[in-house]
DNA sequence: CTCCTATTTGGCAATATAACCAAACAAAGA
DNA sequence: TCTTTGTTTGGTTATATTGCCAAATAGGAG
């Protein structure tokens, strides 16, 4: 694998790892019907508010979403919106193994 | 969060983060032309073939890629190749942060 | 059957991640 | 100025991931 492949597979992961996470997840697909405030977010998932500014940093290091003061609030958005594009694919990903769980279920 | 949004979150979450690794990225990324034994991925990713192996379990239980016995090999290949489109919005997201960084030191 | 080759698994040490609490900040309002 | 509100940062602990080596397994080849 040369340099120039190592750095690209390092940037791509890095996205991938910054949507590897349940309540990130969860704050993509909830950040697609538009801003929110840390508050907001922290109340929907429901874990310290710590926690989730930090899942935000994670986020935005990644270049997924953005950040902007309004009032005493920091709204966050997403930068990318075609990371979403991926769910679809994915679902379709998850749901192909659930079927494939059936069958084996319904085999045995 | 409901629980029904809970475990969506966690099967996309899976996925992404199978995808979260440099090495996993490059496999993926060299699937794409097509099968490959443990062997030859081994040799370009570069480490040890248990590693390697790992990391296909790891692809293979978010149901990315399958496996095949082949002779005396096994045989992965991508089974949800729409994983792919991921990257070219992700290379996407990449080239934008890049941009931002570029500005930001053009700036300084 | 026995050897060989390809792969997987177990075990361990090093490193990274995640979550919480507490404390620091920043800015708006009294 | 002092307080309040919203957010971020530091510190700590528990847990998870990663990578290697060594050992186990699975099958083909001789």
């Amino acid at each position: 694998m040369d340099k120039k492949t190592q750095i690209r597979c390092e940037g791509l992961a890095k996205v991938m790892k910054a949507l590897g996470h349940p309540s990130r997840s969860f704050i993509v697909l909830e950040l697609a019907n538009g801003p929110r405030c840390v508050c907001e977010l922290t109340e929907m998932v429901g874990a310290d508010i710590s926690t989730v500014s930090k899942h935000l940093t994670v986020l935005r290091e990644a270049g997924i979403v953005k950040s902007e003061k309004k009032g005493q609030m920091v709204l966050y958005e997403l930068s990318s919106p075609c990371v979403l594009n991926f769910y679809s694919c994915v679902e379709k990903v998850i749901k192909q193994d659930l079927t494939k769980k059936e069958q084996f279920l319904n085999f045995q």
